[in-house]
DNA sequence: AATTTTAGACCGACGGTCGGTCTATATTAA
DNA sequence: TTAATATAGACCGACCGTCGGTCTAAAATT
């Protein structure tokens, strides 16, 4: 039987069954074909939208970024928060489990998928570094914060925070996570030359 | 029981050139075909050594991991070093080049051995870690270092370094590399409670 | 003779291709 | 006005080459 639809529909159609399975089975291990049986279309169908598997991924991964830039950008462009807030409410807002995306974000952990975990990295990194340097400058010129490398710095404390805290790569138990995470807000601390524990203090509460 | 030599010979003949391969196509493109055709053996040889491919990929990093920690070993326990001289040429050690797993190093890095640089990079800082977490607690009890976090901070400094310094990920431009460079050994002072610009100071004549 | 090692034909699953079909909307001919 | 025809593009699924991995039998070693 043959069910025609509208472009976009259909695009979208496959992206949402492809992230579900995503997260469901992993990356590697989540076959094209299952990917056509989940959404009821033909090999070609699948192929006339995508030239590839890895497209597909990368599509995807766009779509979570995105949704991760635009809470960032959120809370940076608000003018009620201090500087210091920013940055605490933007890193905040990147573990925040959000509705649909959690288990993608969950599945991208796992150490078997590495590409996949590889690609939001660097998306994520990329992009969010920009506007966490943007709150920091912004620190620094009321006096707030004092840095010499702020933008090295927030891909420094990215990419760690990402990789210890998000990943399936170094198993952590809650303890050993806990100990990261202080570890994490002591050294941006002192990557923005604030007083030891300005974080802390009010990041605490929220992650525990 | 016999013990053949013969044995470990063929196992590491399979080893040298897996490790050569995927030094030159990467891991994903290098097939199993491949390596039988470098060795020149049948495919039941193989699977009659290791298991699977990736079992092969695992004993390369496994021997890459070795010869990095050989290194670092030799210089955690040079009684002729202070603790700072111990530091950097620890992490000195895991950039220099060697003789023949340089091209590996170099692979390692490209976007898609995503699998092969995720094992590496927990291999290796899980390795690592704890020997610098020595010398540094050496250094704090001779009053030189003074650091909170000791085990956190190495583990964050290791994985930010391998993964924005020796890798494909955010390819980066010889200036950028060099602003990197110098923010990460700015966080190590910082880390470390030094004054500032100590490590940098003995470290730039060997980098740049 | 028994055990270890080697060989390579073989397999199923996979990502991806290809020639072609179907249908809805123009376009034209009557 | 309507019926025949042409075009576009969404859709189909049989098919293909490649890959990692298996199997069984022969060869070499002890």
């Amino acid at each position: 039987m043959k069910i025609s639809k509208e472009h976009n529909e259909r695009k979208n159609e496959i992206l949402n069954t492809a992230e579900r399975l995503f997260s469901i089975k992993g990356y590697e291990r989540c076959t094209v074909n299952d990917i056509l049986n989940a959404v009821g279309i033909a090999k070609g169908t699948f192929y006339y939208y995508f030239k590839s598997k890895e497209e597909v991924l990368d599509a995807i991964i766009d779509r979570v970024t995105e949704i991760v830039i635009v809470r960032a950008d959120k809370v940076a462009s608000n003018p009620e928060l201090s500087p210091i807030m920013k940055i605490l409410y933007t890193i905040l807002s990147m573990k925040i489990e959000s509705e649909v995306d959690n288990e993608f974000l969950d599945q991208l952990h796992k150490p078997e998928n590495a590409l996949m975990h590889q690609k939001s990295l660097s998306s994520i990194v990329t992009r969010v570094t920009p506007i966490l340097v943007k709150v920091v400058e912004e620190g620094i010129s009321q006096g707030i914060f004092k840095s010499d490398h702020p933008a090295q710095y927030m891909k420094i404390f990215l990419t760690s925070s990402i990789t210890l805290l998000d990943d399936g790569i170094f198993e952590l138990n809650p303890e050993e996570q806990r100990l990261t995470l202080r570890a994490l807000v002591a050294l941006l601390e002192k990557m923005l030359g604030v007083e030891d524990e300005l974080f802390w203090n009010v990041a605490k509460q929220y992650w525990t």
